[in-house]
DNA sequence: CTCTGTCCTGCCAACCGAC
DNA sequence: GTCGGTTGGCAGGACAGAG
């Protein structure tokens, strides 16, 4: 009987040079598929490698998408980490920097890192040397195994043992949500030499902060859903008790119990101050993040809730701010604006994760004004009440992984678009910015459909042509909202800062706010808007110009509010009531569009208008159209005047007669209204207090 | 509390480009 | 000329800060 010989061979350089092979990948971006972004720093990694190193990211790979944030980890030392992950080493790490690099380590479940503090201090005993492979005088930590870094680099599969120890104390939580953009990204790219950018602009994004350790915060760690654990970690057991749905539902659930800090537009914050923000509560100064602070059980979450729409309080005021304001500014205030946790605007076709567990039923879905500026939250059942918001969209992450969340629902593709059914509100795990989400198709059932793009990548390299990156929002359809749809009603959610609007256009115009895509610069001063109205009422503000005009005692206001507290305050009357006891006046001052608005019967107003700074065009002389307006005053407009933009307008009349502070107010000084007066070719006004008053 | 300034958002007319 | 999308002015409520 022939024997057959049976070969082993072990091929010792396999692991590393696949480990290698694997970095190289890395630096040049082939292949990654997550983007771990750090103090505004992007890294490209590959899930599976970041899965297999650490617990951490184990457990948050399992629910988030192409693009998580840590807040908990500083860049460099992320950087390290990484470096780490992919080449079994830490070389040249500076000192200063091991502390940091240790309880990352722990955080993230490296044991590796976790454990270099013991290992450090005994091989500083010896040599005090170097600190790679371990070389440091950081502070031990008696809890820490010993690591074995040739296990540790073999088997880089997370070692729940070690993981325990490492992860006991503190480890991050899926807590609080940042705004990201990528156009300051794109600003920190640029200095980012060392890791591969590769524009992520379709990636999800799912924001992490750090827990609160016990010692810290005993009473947030009791009452607040603790992180997703590494597995076979101590903590699963408590998290089960609040998420017994498996891992993913670990970090749901801490989401869960998460409050934001919702300070309506000031919640959105641009990275460069998002980062600032984050990185003032940095988890080894052992204070508590806003969010952390916030993190209470659920009852305290809706009586907050509650007690702010009760309230009837509104959003903090978006102060008119030039660009590059500081949006970040603390101005935070409860409100009732729903809580939709995590932003996404950096990509153009984002996703919405739901981090959040909520059973909800369409019972729960009210909306009340808009112009409350509340927006809508999935919220656990509670009974409706008024100015109580039920709908929580927690958080927003990329289609893609949103797809694979939803894989297993009952899906249907038409006309381009993906309808997926959902049982229940929390599976509710991705919208994207075209996503439409009919809340109540039927009970405890969602409709979402969500547009399916034919080449994202191209549609975006070709918008990113012009070098003007923060016009593809504004160019995409929907990248700036998401809808829902609520008893046949559609709601426009801005993706920023969540507010709801009915109109789109009220969104469109709402978002200026944020992207800043047009200026309106003031022509008097340095003043910046994000809308033309501000400019316009503030260049009025400039000029003086008094256009509404009281009608009891031709009183001539700046503007409405002070016209409306005139005559509240004076007269006794209700400037909103059905009789109009003011008149609007034509700019004269600015050259504004002017509507020419024909009289209205309920108005006795009859403002004739052809835009441009001089006004509108009433010519008295030559008759062609009257019109009479409630007040019994004929004004006349010369339809044979071709209309044309105010300005080429005001070019040719202004030269021969430019307005001054006189034109404006000696007649109004009379408390006239307006009469015509075409001497000299031009068109000018009076003020003409009509007959009946 | 009042006054003033500012913000917000639904509404709608004017504007503008495509066809 | 029509149509659809965009722009921006207006109304009126609301809030914040100063006095």
């Amino acid at each position: 009987m022939e024997t057959k010989k049976v070969i082993t061979a072990t091929d010792t350089q396999y692991s590393g040079s696949l480990l290698k092979a694997l970095n190289d990948q890395r630096l040049q971006g082939l292949y990654c598929d997550v983007t771990v972004i750090v103090e505004e720093r992007k890294f490209r990694a590959h899930r599976n490698i970041l899965s297999a190193c650490s617990t951490y990211f184990h457990q948050l790979f399992s629910v988030a998408g192409q693009v998580v944030e840590l807040n908990f980890v500083k860049a460099d030392v992320f950087a390290e980490i990484l470096n780490y992950i992919y080449s079994a080493k830490i070389v040249r790490v500076k000192y200063d920097m091991l502390e940091e690099l240790i309880k990352s380590g722990k955080l993230l479940g490296v044991p590796f890192l976790a454990d270099l503090g013991i290992p450090l201090s005994q091989v500083k005993s010896i040599s005090g040397s170097s600190v790679k492979e371990g070389t440091t005088d950081g502070p031990p930590n008696p809890d820490q195994k010993v690591p074995d870094p040739q296990n540790t680099t073999a088997d880089p599969s997370p070692s729940t043992d070690k993981n325990k120890a490492a992860t006991e104390d503190e480890m991050p939580v899926i807590t609080e949500s940042f705004t990201l953009s990528t156009d300051d990204y794109k600003d920190k790219k640029e200095s980012d030499s060392k890791e591969k950018d590769a524009g992520e602009d379709d990636d999800d994004v799912i924001f992490c902060s750090e827990i609160v350790s016990s010692k810290q915060a005993p009473t947030e760690k009791k009452e607040a859903v603790q992180c997703p654990a590494p597995p076979g970690n101590d903590q699963v057991s408590e998290l089960k008790k609040v998420a017994p749905s498996g891992p993913a539902h670990n970090a749901l659930a801490s989401n869960q119990q998460t409050i934001k800090n919702t300070t309506s537009s000031q919640k959105l914050t641009p990275p460069a101050n998002t980062n600032a923000s984050q990185n003032q509560n940095p988890p080894a100064n052992g204070s508590i993040s806003s969010a952390q602070k916030q993190l209470t059980s659920n009852t305290v979450v809706q009586n907050q809730l509650s007690h702010n729409a009760s309230s009837g309080t509104a959003p903090s005021q978006q102060k008119v701010l030039p660009p590059l304001v500081n949006y970040n500014s603390p101005k935070i205030q409860p409100k009732t604006e729903v809580i939709f946790q995590g932003n996404c605007i950096s990509n153009p076709s984002p996703s919405v994760i739901t981090l959040g567990q909520h059973s909800v039923t369409q019972k729960n879905i009210s909306f009340d004004g808009v112009q409350k500026k509340q927006v809508l939250t999935f919220t656990q059942g509670s009974p409706s009440k008024p100015g109580e918001f039920k709908i929580k969209i927690a958080d927003v992450v990329s289609g893609s992984s949103k797809e694979s969340h939803l894989d297993s629902e009952p899906r249907r593709i038409i006309d381009g678009k993906k309808i997926i059914t959902l049982d229940r509100a929390s599976e509710i795990e991705g919208l994207s910015t075209g996503c439409k989400v009919y809340a109540n198709i039927g009970e405890d059932t969602y409709d979402i459909v969500i547009p399916i793009k034919e080449d994202p990548e191209e549609e975006e390299s070709k918008l990113e042509i012009d070098g003007f990156p923060n016009r593809k929002r504004m160019k995409l359809k929907h990248d700036d909202h998401y809808e829902l749809i609520v008893d046949g009603r559609v709601y426009y959610i801005c993706i920023v800062c969540k507010r709801s609007y009915v109109c789109l256009t009220s969104l469109r115009r709402h978002f200026n706010v944020h992207s800043w895509e047009k200026k309106y610069p003031c022509r008097y001063c340095e003043r910046v808007f994000p809308l033309a109205e501000y400019r316009t009422k503030h260049e009025i503000h400039h000029t003086g110009e008094r256009r509404y005009q009281c009608l009891t005692c031709g009183n001539s206001f700046i503007n409405y509010q002070v016209m409306a507290s005139h005559i509240r305050s004076v007269h006794s009357l209700d400037p909103s009531g059905d009789s109009k006891l003011y008149r609007l006046n034509p700019c004269k001052t600015l050259q504004i569009r002017q509507y020419a608005y024909i009289t209205d019967s309920a108005n006795n107003v009859a403002v004739i208008n052809d835009g441009g700074i001089n006004g509108p065009v009433i010519n008295d002389g030559r008759i062609n159209v009257p019109v009479i307006n409630d007040g019994g005053i004929v004004y006349n407009i010369d339809p044979d005047k071709p209309r044309q933009p105010a300005s080429e307008e005001n070019a040719s009349n202004s030269s021969s007669k430019p307005v001054n502070w006189d034109d404006i107010f000696l007649q109004q000084s009379n408390q006239n209204m307006f009469k015509c007066n075409t001497s000299d070719g031009g068109t000018e006004f009076e003020f003409v207090i009509p007959e009946t008053y």
